[in-house]
DNA sequence: ATTCAGTTGTGACGCTATTCACAGGATAAG
DNA sequence: CTTATCCTGTGAATAGCGTCACAACTGAAT
């Protein structure tokens, strides 16, 4: 009975979020060969506090100095060690219409911790393919490549009556992270996590919001 | 009897974004055919807890039957007059590049209270293009075209580099909310409302929890 | 008319995330 | 060395959200 055995503490999802956040503003403040940085800086570029910043790191094997701050590089290993695993976690984006080949082109190839190394659909049009340097694989092929590719990830771009069925055959074949971008809530196994992303929320969010803004501005 | 005075109680962002999911979930039971609906089964539908459905629904103009539920009609016209602006707003998309473009077909006259009108770019190979019923015009014309069709809302879909000065752009011209798509944080006046979807944040949790529900993967 | 099963609406509560606030620490300057 | 300054790390306080639990209610059955 395995509960956590890598992470002994739980950790909230949001300091996960934010993490990733700091954790790309690291790369920027690399290039631009800054060597140390204070929680109060990372706050200013990210729109945190300073103590949520500092709270967050807590979770990561670093320590910052009382005078300098963190140590650009430092944190940046720190981050990576926590964030990702060592050696790195494959995905597919399943779904090769106008959101999946948006998502290909992007993800691909861009980190070596987390890089997308397939596609998936069921059209003819669109299977055997190559994106950006992915190739596009018929959903028949999903445990084959899944296996070979030690794919963990899965980004599901396809239409929302399919999405259940195209989880289930990735779940199947060995995924345990899936990212959603059909509207429609997945039933997984408990082993299996998945994060919903709703476009159409978020849409209406900013509509809503938007509109008690404006109202306040009196003319 | 409540009498709409502007929305003088806070509410919750979350509350806004569950609204809004069961609004949709609303219309597949409205073309079933389906005339009452209790708070347990719309959590069984989206995951929340049926104390969480009535909660949400508090904020909105409607009065549950504690013997048949909800009336689905009723309380359809209920979350749309809280949710949404009576005359509509408009949205336009900026940026339209791979994932541009696929927002712009997505959300191109889908809704009648929210619907994409306009495409803006700097690219001479899409500007003045005809994509899904939207026409593509070049960002010199946001501020005459965001007027004439008075467009209140953006999905900013640009470069990193280009996402300041084109939420600038479009802020000086009317706009009041913004759904942003590129990984820098906006510096925008009170009056503007945004929201920041990070897909890359949102792949990197999905990587760490999957990571911990997976154990360990060897053998 | 009365009972019964099953629901809504909501005050009270509890949990978790965030912020506060400060002890302790590093460094530069005198 | 001593002081001044401004930082980190973190216990304690606060705030925000979601859940519990139950009174009040509805309609059906008898
Ligand atoms: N495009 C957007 O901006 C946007 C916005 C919000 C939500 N979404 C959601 O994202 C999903 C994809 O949107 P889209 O615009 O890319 O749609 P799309 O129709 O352009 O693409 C869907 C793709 O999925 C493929 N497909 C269909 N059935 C399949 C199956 N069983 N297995 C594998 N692949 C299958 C299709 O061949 C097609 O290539 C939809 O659920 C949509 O609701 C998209
Ligand atoms: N595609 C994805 O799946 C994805 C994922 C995560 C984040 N993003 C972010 O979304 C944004 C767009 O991504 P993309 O993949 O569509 O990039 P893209 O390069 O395909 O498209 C960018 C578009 O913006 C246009 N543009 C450039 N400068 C502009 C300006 N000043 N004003 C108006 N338009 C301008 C370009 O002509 C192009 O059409 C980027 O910031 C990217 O980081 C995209």
């Amino acid at each position: 009975m395995r509960v956590f055995t890598t992470v002994d503490q739980r950790i909230a999802e949001q300091t996960i979020g934010r993490l990733s956040l700091y954790r790309r503003l690291l790369d920027t403040l690399m290039r631009d060969c800054v060597e140390h940085v204070y929680s109060h800086q990372l706050a200013e570029k990210t729109g945190f506090t300073s103590a949520q910043v500092r709270r967050d790191l807590m979770a990561v094997d670093t320590a910052g100095n009382t005078r300098r701050g963190y140590d650009v590089g430092e944190l940046t290993r720190a981050i990576d060690d926590y964030l990702y695993a060592p050696s790195g976690q494959q995905v597919a984006v399943v779904g090769i219409g106008n959101l999946g080949r948006a998502l290909l082109t992007f993800f691909s190839g861009r980190r070596p911790k987390l890089s997308v190394v397939a596609g998936f659909d069921v059209d003819e049009q669109v299977v055997d393919r190559v994106i950006h340097g992915c190739r596009v694989y018929h959903m028949d092929e999903v445990d084959r490549v899944v296996a070979e590719d030690e794919i963990t990830l899965a980004m599901l771009a396809v239409p929302s009556e399919a999405a259940q069925p195209a989880a289930d055959v990735c779940i199947a074949a060995g995924v345990s992270g899936i990212l959603n971008f059909a509207p429609v809530r997945l039933k997984v196994p408990p082993s299996v996590y998945v994060s919903h992303v709703d476009l159409t929320m978020y849409l209406e969010m900013v509509a809503f919001f938007a509109r008690q803004t404006d109202g306040d501005k009196g003319d």
